[in-house]
RNA sequence: GGGCCGUUAGCUCAGCUGGUAGAGCACCGGACUUUUAAUCCGGGUGUCACAGGUUCGAAUCCUGUACGGCUCACCA
């Protein structure tokens, strides 16, 4: 979009400004500025000053003019830094008059440091009493307006430094999602997993079924993939003997983007030698009872409009027991032919081969999905759509895996692994079978990753987050890109700013 | 990719069945030494997303395009 003549007008006044601090000797762009606190450590220390009272110690903050109410020889102003924001009280025979000349020059949107001592004022707010202030960054673009922020949503995702600017809950929100990350690392930490780091850039993409990005290497004259999932390396360490490890990074996969999608997203993926699906649904529970207990969400949870209970154990149900309860086929009790009748008379989909058991997966979107909206582990799915997931030990048509459902929204995906080679190259081989027929997102034969098990890998369990979900649910957020800084969007029209720079 | 909806000043939004583009905030000038969406006086904002079409006349009606939102499909 071409540029509005008020933009340039505003922005060439600006700059005249720039220069004209320049000539008077104060730089515009400062170097660096010494604070002695965070505004939330004033709130905290002097909350309970009386009014009137004046601290005399020196206070020095840094961070962003919010607001300004001018009232002649003395202003209040709002000056906001990460953790929080506090009023200033500036006055002419306070500051002096060269300072004050400043001050009224000024606009919101500058970032400033002051110094000053602190008091309350007569209407109970607690206040900085100005005793010098240094203009650090002047800005030459108007923010977005103070009371009702940035609305639009496209300019909010494109231009995410405004968000966090102008809208309070988006830097919660983000703040939030990088406490949640610490306290899922402190918990495996203490739980004895190694922090590893696998390549995101792979020659054969696995661990889930998806659709990738595809690169080339051109020193390596070879073709890679982005990595749709960190599974297959993980567990190569598994045999290396690191028996407890862990990845937080992010995936990509090249499908469709929605309210719950996004290209690249975050996932924590960790496998523990010894231990089977069982241990783990109760590890998973209690790790992510322990990570909301810290940021103090409570065992309940209102996400949007319901109420989620963690309390612990959360509910446990196999797939099929879902299907039945939620679709109300009793699919335990039909014959493989009544189960494939369904596909005519329901209408659904099948990629690939028709199977019962992608029958079976379809009704389970279907029906069961959406209504899982407590935190419900789902065990045991079909063997056919689990290829890297050990048989169950009494039933081979079926694994030892769980999903867990919160929301309605796939949250985790976890097995006893599959540690079998043989199996595992059949069960390989079994998807290249369903990519001929059709499926493009089938796994490719990992050669080396086979070999990697024919060495022998212990018992291991396995499990992935997604982090972006999980954090939509502990932030009450309807979509993802309300909890990723830089979702994708369709690149912008070109600016034209060149006429702005020559200005 | 399909369907529905949206795009007006730096920001938030009005603009009715077609008749010369509006407000608040922000900005500039002035008054004001305890205000807090400060107040008061004065100032002017624009390729109405873009390109066509219909019309005496289009922000408004029609078509196409771009971008976005929701939704369906694919998926986590």
């Amino acid at each position: 979009m071409a540029q509005g003549e008020r933009e340039t007008e505003i922005l060439k006044a600006a700059r005249e400004e720039i220069k004209k601090l320049r000539e008077e000797g104060i730089e515009p762009y400062a170097y660096k500025y010494e604070r002695t606190h965070y505004i939330k450590d004033i709130h905290e220390k002097y909350k309970n000053i009386k009014i009137d009272e004046l601290i005399e110690e020196d206070v020095s903050i840094a961070g962003r003019l919010m607001s300004i109410r001018r009232h002649g020889k003395a202003s209040f102003a709002n000056i906001s830094d990460i953790s929080g924001t506090i009023q200033l009280y500036i006055k002419k025979n306070e500051v002096g008059d060269e300072a004050y000349a400043l001050f009224k020059r000024l606009n919101v949107g500058d970032i400033i440091g002051v110094r000053g001592y602190i008091f309350k004022t007569k209407t109970g707010e607690l206040t900085i009493f100005v005793k010098s202030l240094k203009l650090l960054s002047k800005a030459i673009r108007p923010l977005p307006e103070k009371w009702h922020g940035l609305r639009d949503v496209e300019t909010r995702y494109r231009k995410r430094y405004l968000d966090l600017i102008v809208n309070p809950r988006t830097k919660e929100i983000f703040i939030l999602r990088s406490k949640l990350i610490h306290y899922m690392r402190t918990y495996l930490n203490e739980n004895g997993f190694l922090e590893v780091e696998t390549p995101i850039l792979q020659p054969l993409y696995g661990g889930a079924m998806a659709k990738p990005f595809k690169t080339y290497h051109n020193a390596l004259d070879m073709e890679m993939y982005l990595r749709i999932a960190p599974e297959l390396y993980l567990k190569r360490l598994i045999v290396g003997g690191l028996e407890k490890v862990y990845e937080i990074n992010k995936n990509f996969r090249n499908e469709g983007i929605s309210i719950r999608h996004n290209p690249e997203f975050t996932m924590m993926e960790l496998y523990e030698a010894y231990n089977d699906y069982i241990g783990m649904m109760k590890f998973t529970e209690e790790m992510i009872f322990y990570i909301f207990d810290k940021l103090n969400l409570g065992p309940e949870i209102t996400y949007q409009g319901e109420k989620l209970d963690f309390s612990l154990p959360w509910k446990r149900m196999t797939f099929i027991e879902a299907i039945e309860e939620y679709s109300g086929y009793k699919v335990s009790k039909m014959s493989d032919k009544e189960l494939i009748s369904l596909v005519d008379k329901l209408g659904l989909e099948i990629v690939g081969e028709l199977t019962k058991f992608k029958v079976l997966k379809e009704l389970f979107e279907t029906y069961v999905e959406d209504n899982l909206i407590q935190p419900t582990f789902i065990m045991d799915y079909p063997t056919e759509i689990s290829p890297l997931a050990k048989k169950k030990r009494d039933n081979p048509d079926f694994t030892e895996r769980f999903e867990l459902f919160i929301a309605g929204q796939e949250v985790g995906n976890a097995y006893s692994e599959l540690n079998d080679p043989q199996d595992q190259l059949e069960r390989f081989i079994r998807q290249q079978e369903e990519k001929k027929k059709g499926d493009m997102e089938a796994h490719e034969i990992d050669y080396d990753y086979i070999e990697a098990l024919e060495y022998g890998m212990p018992p291991t369990a396995g499990l992935g987050i997604g982090i972006d979900r999980l954090v939509m649910i502990a932030t009450d957020s309807p979509s993802i890109r309300e909890v990723i800084l830089f979702p994708h969007l369709r690149r912008e029209k070109e600016k034209d700013i060149e006429d702005d720079i020559k200005e």
